[in-house]
DNA sequence: GTTAATAAATGTAATTTATACATTAATTTC
DNA sequence: GAAATTAATGTATAAATTACATTTATTAAC
């Protein structure tokens, strides 16, 4: 801190800070995007993302896990900074830096009356309509570091229920790479990394075979973390 | 944003927003850290990343271009948001959130006056005294990501002249990887990349053979980029 | 109960990439 | 011209990645 506190917000301008939340589930075969309709002046009623401003006494953690919970009812999510927003001008109504914050949920374990409650939708990405301010950036972005960080860190399960198959694991990653991949190809590398876990119970909601269930293996994978293992796919 | 902002900030407690600076550089073998001793209360006078508290019509980007630039004279830098740190309570003395950047910087490139009035000082990585509040961790965490980033883009020669032997380039990744590289190896998979390039000229300050120079191709990166290209070494 | 339909599961050979490793070359100083 | 010093270089082996086609398990329809 170079210089004196005094010579700063000692006028009526206030300093906010807002955080805000690039919500990602997963769909089948589509990765969504939960937004809801903003609910201050300016541009009130227009699509945004799902934010708040931080409480004088709060971490800015703790603020995107509140808002979180409180449109979907959901603790403990994968959430992780993705940057800070701080252009002088880019709220027209305070001058506030917010944070961005992207979270991968379970598409099947949020509260749905909440969410209706609040006014929330989840869209299927490309068809998300304009959102206020920079949140189209913000998304764009978070969708940017999504594809990044899954080459490396076995995020994806983040978006997948407890249990499931590799076939939608593989549609998974096809969604976030905008790929197809080739099925041996990519069971011989998820499996090489010993943190699937196979059950002896099979999904047959999309075939009549039916697919065998997996678990991801928590514990497995933080050991090998420690020993420098790196996730890849 | 969720709620009214009425709800916030209505009372005396304000809400502080700051930039420090992580600012690294190196010198024949060693990354070195740029810090001063804090000027405000509390705390004043102990060991500190120089940063400053952003100004209410300044972006956070601007702000810590602008210290950088008050303190070493250098504008154009390298410089790259690390993450917020945000505790409601890292700060004794205000509620202040602090966007972390780090820096690379040509480390023969500085204004010198400036830094020595300043009371700036470049510290060896593992003689870096204990700093203020949450900086320690702030520089740990820029270590980890300059490691991690190095892998995949040439960011690496940021910290390099601009002219640069192949020895110089390996023993700056040996100090960010903290291992020794084969120089065989080392060599054929920078070159391979094709964006040095080589110049008719020998550096004979740390050998009587002498090396040669090279350059790099900014232009030939940005045009691998645009094709797919990953930069790794 | 046989057949048709559907998605799941599997192996191998060829290519590319990464690794390990030791000698010669250029130059200066004595 | 000999000694000292760092720079520069190539090859063989191992590991990882890619490309590619068939069989299997199950249900629904007849």
């Amino acid at each position: 801190m170079a210089e004196d506190v005094k010579d700063f917000y000692s006028r009526e301008d206030k300093m906010y800070v807002a955080t805000d939340c690039i919500i990602f589930g997963f769909d089948e075969a589509k990765i969504k995007l939960l937004i809801f309709k903003r609910r201050v002046e300016p541009l009130k009623g227009q699509w945004s993302l799902i934010g708040s401003f931080v409480r004088i006494d709060e971490d800015v953690d703790s603020a995107a896990q509140r808002v979180l919970m409180e449109i979907t009812g959901l603790e403990n999510v994968f959430m992780e900074e993705l940057k800070t927003y701080g252009s002088a001008n880019r709220d027209p109504g305070y001058r506030c830096v917010s944070i961005g914050q992207y979270a991968l949920i379970r598409i099947n374990d949020y509260d749905r009356e909440l969410v209706e409650k609040h006014g929330a939708h989840w869209y299927d990405l490309e068809d998300v309509p304009d959102l206020v301010l920079d949140h189209g950036q913000m998304v764009n972005d978070a969708l940017e570091r999504l594809k990044r960080k899954a080459r490396f860190q076995p995020i994806g399960f983040e978006l997948l229920p407890e249990k499931f198959t590799l076939p939608q694991l593989q549609k998974l990653y096809e969604a976030i790479y905008q790929t197809k991949l080739d099925a041996r190809n990519f069971r011989k590398k998820v499996l090489s990394h010993n943190v699937l876990e196979k059950l002896d119970e099979k999904d047959k909601t999309s075939s009549r075979r039916g697919a065998f269930l997996y678990k991801f293996d928590h514990k497995n994978y933080r050991r090998l973390l420690k020993s420098g293992f790196n996730f890849e796919i």
